[in-house]
DNA sequence: TATGAATGAGTATTCATTCAT
DNA sequence: GATGAATGAATACTCATTCAT
């Protein structure tokens, strides 16, 4: 990938992500990324190609985060990386995080489904500690970590840290 | 008020609510409220003031809301009617508040402190009720209650459904 | 005349005058005179109406103050008065001349032969004092005093005072 | 520069002359120099910046206009060739004038030292040849010419030549 | 690969004007 | 006579996109 290429998406993935996609222009994008703006048609075709380009590192990403979580076999530790999940985001990715859940809102991007294989851990290890409803217990929790990112993102790290202890002597793990 | 002003009212609602802010033309407002695009104008100033006049219901609607909450003086009802909360929105608000969610993303609508009252009061019953560190225990609930309103929102009522027993047990009220 | 009438003639005046007539919408006329838009139309037809209105005025204005002129009998008053012209209206006639001035750069207003009168006084004076080309003589001076009188209303009446007993001594009247 | 932006100048440039700056609107421009609309904005930015395009050259050409009067040594050719400065405007120059002469009714376009250094100039020549109100007078014929100027743009030049020959004889020049 | 000129459809907004009351 | 709601056409300007170089 060519430096100008590159830095047409970080451009993208910055305004995007605090503008958002509607508000953000092309030019814009070509003018923080400090290049012409035919360039970002010949590299993504348009500017929803543009965003889809972004949103392709996201499967990567999530998949990389998750992995850890999905491979662990004991149960506690399931959910204790789940609650540490949140705070475990690099500062340098805000950016790509915010955008993820700005999309959420919208429909077409909005896929519940990535969060299966989590949920699905999570339910395991309820099970398997025991617990009544762990179909419910998994679902909420991670509705949970999904609001605590939120705040991450939102509000800072600080104002959501409390939760970290509080949530990992809940779960006592 | 006129009934077409009110119909730009519930016609920008609608969009805003479902295409975003940003992603609704002035003019698919005036289609869809069926008036002239410049009568939009003429009572809101610009699109920027119809947004306000549609955010100015907001303050009422939480406070009507949230007072059956505030005014609550057995520790157990409040936690109860917290969790009711979201599954006692009538569908025909959902525009209103997936509004509300969506602009929250947005800095300059982004304001916390709307909660606040509920989070005390939150914090009062959890302590009433012999709870360790009611604090973060009402901090916690409320950020699950938005959760489980995103999802209502996003995903549907019937998806978040189970967590209104669910939660009642866990919380025993 | 009603008041609201004469209002609404005396901020369209003031607005034609400094702003030019493209530049000054109806809505500016209708809150500078405190009436409602519609009024504007009711009284005017439209807002060629309402300029036309305004230059009604023009043609009985300028007859006022050609008269002492055109009735002179002393050939030396009829050019002593005709410099002093410029230098005799009133401020509180500013945005009226202002209008004309401007006007006249509009091929629809503009209508040399409005001065038809006062050059053939002009030329009638020069020729009784003897003066070689007094056709010449009678239209330049006209033209030095549209001059002066632009000065005096684009640049204020002392940026164009020492004109005054210049001229008068000049033409030795 | 390239063509189409040179279109754009020179129909601007007839337009405001004729119509005003005002009246003119952006789109006639368009469809006068052949090109889209959007082409206006992405080489001028504005209108304003289109008006301010076509002053930049203003100060060239009044330079250029103007050097050889200032250059003259003789006091004699000064003023006659002032004199004859509103009659050796060539036709294709009459709607650049037109649209100077009109922006001296608009304040923030109206500079009346642009004509400082031809006053001063007068005002020697009239000193050397001995009269004896010398700044007075260069200021009578700059006000002089500025109307005959005027008379050109508006009535045309044949309107206004009886006064060439006849300012060369008053002036004996 | 990269630019910058160019476009056509669209955007928010303003305008002069009409009309029912 | 006077208002204020309402309109349709126009306005200045932006946008995503294309294309020749």
């Amino acid at each position: 990938m060519t430096d100008k290429k590159e830095s047409i998406l970080s451009a993208a993935l910055e305004l995007f992500a605090h503008e958002g996609y509607n508000a953000t222009s092309t030019s814009q994008i070509a003018k923080k990324a400090a290049v012409s703006e035919g360039l970002i048609f010949r590299h993504f075709k348009n500017k929803k190609g543009l965003l889809a380009a972004l949103m392709e590192d996201a499967e990567a990403r999530i998949s990389k985060i998750f992995a850890p979580v999905i491979f662990e076999s004991s149960p506690k530790n399931v959910i204790r990386k789940v609650i540490l999940l949140p705070f475990s985001i690099d500062q340098s990715e805000y950016d790509f995080w915010r955008l993820q859940f700005i999309l959420k809102w919208q429909q077409e991007y909005n896929n519940p489904l990535k969060m299966k294989p989590l949920i699905d851990k999570l339910a395991w290890a309820f099970s398997e500690l025991g617990y009544e409803e762990p179909e419910e217990e998994a679902r909420l929790l991670n509705q949970l970590i999904d609001a605590i990112s939120t705040g991450i993102l939102r509000e800072g790290l600080e104002s959501q840290l409390p939760f970290k202890a509080f949530l990992l002597k809940k779960y006592s793990v």
